[in-house]
DNA sequence: TTCGTTGGCGTGCGATGTACGCCTACGACC
DNA sequence: GGTCGTAGGCGTACATCGCACGCCAACGAA
């Protein structure tokens, strides 16, 4: 039977669009630890072991779940702004693609490296780096520092956001331990994390522009 | 029987430190993967429930691990140099502890918050910070900015790092699709992990170097 | 000598990922 | 229109995980 790729016996009935929107599902309703093959496969009406026709295992269903929430992100390259503006831009659209779904940031950061959609926004962000003057290996750096900030806000968002209870249990510790900690976890307590985020950025986006000017 | 803290019947045979250094001992030798409580039980020569005497439970057993490794730190401020070279020096000293054993990554970047270890070297920080002339909320922006770099550094060293096979696959990529990421790609193969978490700190310093003199 | 406290062990349960073999629907071909 | 091979889907079964629970044994205090 050659060359007969489509209009096979039993096409698939399933996308991998909707193993992902199913498992979001899930995790949305129950949270990351509920996301299971089996919860996944009920989620779409299937017996367990039937998601297996649509998934090699587990480890392929979280990708499939990152993927599809970072492929929302738009990673045209902004017209408008300074090159700085536009990275914000970049970096803030990515922010809030995984705001809308906070729980699977651990996702996010384990299969970040094999996202198509993560490989799209790599490309626009470098594109804007280019056109500003970033080179070779300043670009490398710039990139990678920007992708650090990033995967680490997310992840301090996540766990121990400075409005979550970490911070908290900071700010009541004695004030003989450590003064400066808990004087500074009082103050944060005032930060909401999109703040928090935008005034990071601002302080990495203005030690790149140093880095452009002294390209050392 | 009060006031009787010390003399019991029978002394609990092992310390929490004993617990760690088991548990770090099973994760160097078959990766943290085989983190298990019977694992760990084996190690240290108990029967599996056996370990339950010292630990609450998986959580806490993870716990004990992050912060022994992280209780390596030296936390003390460093005598010399400005405060970017001193705040790097902190830095640098929590990466190469890390670097110790790199399969922890992931437990630190977890439990990181409820390490007393952990708020030792913030308060460290926050000391040459404060010094430094960063006072209220630019100095929360300022440690959160450089606690943010620092997990997303360590997260990028675990998996993808620019030396490993992420970064191989992308250079290899066809050029057409993402010619900028590819090319970099090419370039970061040739950057150690230290000399990049080095330059991109940098970069951050010199955006604190600036928030400071602009205290917007 | 007795007793209560505590370290440690063993069994067993529910949940998880998934290997494996089976049945069945259905398009392609004669 | 009958036949057949392919692929979708299911059910069973298993190794492994964390851990609840109850038991025994050792040992200091009385």
């Amino acid at each position: 039977m050659p060359y007969a790729v489509k209009a096979m016996p039993r096409p698939r009935s399933l996308s991998q669009a909707d193993v992902a929107v199913a498992a979001l599902a899930v995790i949305d309703r129950d949270g990351l630890a509920a996301l299971t093959m089996r919860s996944v496969a009920g989620e779409l009406g299937l017996a367990t072991m039937g998601l297996y026709r649509y998934v090699l295992g587990r480890e392929q269903l979280e990708q499939l779940v990152a993927d599809h929430v970072l492929a929302a992100v738009d990673t045209r390259v902004p017209a408008r702004g300074g090159w700085p503006a536009r990275v914000s831009t970049l970096a803030a659209r990515l922010r809030a693609a995984v705001a809308t779904h906070p729980e699977v940031v651990p996702l996010i950061v384990t299969h970040r490296a094999t996202c198509p959609a993560a490989r799209r926004w790599a490309e626009a962000t470098l594109e804007v780096l280019a056109a500003a003057g970033f080179a070779g290996m300043a670009r490398v750096i710039a990139l990678r520092a920007l992708l650090s900030y990033l995967i680490g806000s997310l992840q301090l968002d996540d766990r121990g956001s400075l409005t979550g209870p970490g911070t908290a249990a900071l700010a009541a510790l004695p004030a003989g331990e450590y003064p400066l900690l808990a004087e500074t976890a009082r103050l944060g307590q005032r930060v909401s994390p999109d703040e928090e985020f935008r005034r990071g950025l601002i302080v990495l986006l203005r030690g790149l522009e140093a880095a452009l000017s002294t390209p050392d």
